[in-house]
DNA sequence: AGTATATTTCGACATATGGCGAAGTAACGT
DNA sequence: ACGTTACTTCGCCATATGTCGAAATATACT
């Protein structure tokens, strides 16, 4: 039981259910969530510690990066099952859907460029 | 999106979750909810108030007692496949299997009885 | 009518949670 | 080596949430 509530803990808020859409096939680093939701960094870090406590999200170091990305067919079927649920859910909801137009915008950028971008903001 | 938050957040409580897992395959009424949990009326009345907002549950009155029920296939998709993720999430946990234990227990007491019991408590 | 009963609403309180900025950490570039 | 960069951890604050008991509501019984 502890393991579900972890999971329903860390799809109650809305910010991190838009970021765990957000990895929709495809992993993305941290400053590329932290441009999608217009959050603080630290904010986002926090949130997607969580996703990854739930095992919903993975995480992965790569040089300065962190990519994060949707937990793969070894996760336990609850998180798949919870994962499922919520892109069958929302995929189609305006919300959800503008957030992947804005993530098109987010891609075309280089990571690079984005980072440093945020930096001066 | 807004339905879909109803319901994580819904799903965010254990005794509301442990809630809405009693309820497979039958009614019960308040006082039975309350006797298995062993929370204050007034708690459960307002758990029970934000599953049904969220429309994982529904309520029927009758006479002085009021009866809760899970959803029906009438209630949207998310709704259902939410339903179905926990119970098969769930039903073999301890703390579940423990409440269906319980129940059993409950449900051989007349429901008078039971809530002048808890009156006098 | 008046009392008892079952549940909800209200008001209060303690704790949990989401948010930020500052400081810390780890990896890269020069 | 040293600063820069990308992210995390920490400390703080405001708000949200779970809980209770008291009061309100609604129904039944006498």
């Amino acid at each position: 039981m502890f393991a579900f509530m972890m999971i329903t803990k860390a799809l109650s808020d809305e910010n991190r259910v838009r970021s765990l859409l957000a990895l929709h096939g495809r992993e993305l680093c941290v400053c590329q969530i932290i441009e999608l939701l217009g959050l603080a960094p630290s904010t986002i870090s926090k949130h997607m510690s969580i996703l990854a406590n739930a095992r919903l999200v993975e995480g992965r170091q790569e040089g300065r990066w962190r990519y994060y990305r949707l937990a793969g067919d070894e996760a336990p079927d609850e998180v798949r099952e919870a994962i499922d649920w919520a892109f069958r859910s929302l995929s189609k909801t305006p919300r959800i859907r503008q957030d992947a137009e804005r993530l098109k915008e987010i891609l075309k950028i280089d990571p690079e460029v984005l980072c440093k971008a945020q930096n001066r903001a």
